[in-house]
DNA sequence: GTCTATACGCCGATAGAC
DNA sequence: GTCTATCGGCGTATAGAC
């Protein structure tokens, strides 16, 4: 969308280095992937990475950056399309669960990592714009009564603790089924916890 | 209780080497650590280290193996001294968010740590003992009706997630209170999701 | 058992040709 | 913009005296 240029054919090799960053630094970690390692699976040369990006840590940086923006995105499309707290929460957890599946990396990089290990001066995820979203979204579900009356916290963590321990299961091979397999049982449990 | 000798009273270097891991493990994370930290830590020579330790990732293995021992046995206490299987979660929930104000350098090197990044032969977290033995639990309140009727994947999700979460804000620093200001309300949220 | 001194490999990053 | 060649330094681990 966005590399036009005159034919869009050609890959760019910038995306082609992000793409191969995330597969490694999901699969092995950030600190057991060489900036060697990067260059072999994106198939450029160790020159060509340094024009892109200043170091390894700006790799992972570039990567964090979109995947939160497009999370973001993604979240602030489900509050206008939905209308009470009941459609949206389901509708993230539906979300959530599909980009496992569907895009198990971008997925394994953002529940998974430790950001704050390799970008230290990066705020924690929970403080990060997708995050602060899903908060206030709970927060106007319990002002209007449609959650229970509970410290917002711990609304959230009931939410996103369930959600992402899920995750991290179907990401470490531990679930016998395909995440969608689970979904009702689990939005069942974190509705029941969450409704009046 | 187990370095008797005679008079117990020498720091035993190996405990040093290990409390000093521990702490700057959790502070800064495994791989942000040098054996040169954990040496001057510590305060022993190098020597010290490799004498005790085969290297450094020997080092993050005993302390894994310890505090997983030591939380299995903590989870058969309480199993012993509860009768139904709302006693068990509630004691496991005080038992963590404690652990968690009290040992905070245990609880995060459990509950934050990728031990398969820097430990690569050891099974994910969900497959030792003491979280064996917690799904064993909950299979057991299913089975017996005083939990509801639904997947025991999820029914621990729901827990842990719920769980560590929690734990994880609090070492983040992101919760106004201490733990157990939350300790109600958690378990609110946790026994709602759980119970029929 | 504990220390100091040091070997040495790996990896992030740069230089400079094309 | 892309490449190859290479450097400097850090960090693990060892050698060997005491």
């Amino acid at each position: 969308m966005a590399q036009s240029k005159k034919k869009a054919e050609k890959k760019e090799p910038k995306d082609e280095i992000l793409k191969a960053a995330l597969k490694l630094f999901t699969q092995k970690g950030y600190f057991n992937t060489s900036v060697a390692d990067i260059r072999r699976e994106a198939d450029v040369s160790t020159g060509t990475i340094y024009h892109y990006f200043k170091n390894k840590e700006a790799i992972a940086d570039a990567l964090y950056q979109d995947i939160i923006a497009s999370l973001n995105d993604s979240l602030k499309e489900i509050k206008n399309r939905t209308k009470n707290s009941f459609e949206r929460l389901r509708a993230i957890v539906e979300l959530f669960f599909a980009l496992t599946e569907d895009a198990s990396e971008v997925m394994g990089f953002i529940v998974l990592a430790h950001h704050q290990e390799f970008l230290p001066s990066e705020k924690p995820l929970s403080m990060s714009p997708p995050f602060l979203l899903l908060t206030e979204i709970m927060q106007e579900g319990i002002r209007s009564g449609e959650l229970r009356r509970m410290d917002p916290v711990v609304a959230n963590a009931c939410f996103y603790g369930t959600l992402s321990r899920m995750i991290q299961l179907r990401l470490e091979d531990a679930l016998e089924k395909p995440l969608d397999w689970y979904l009702l049982d689990t939005w069942t449990a974190i509705w029941k916890a969450l409704s009046p």
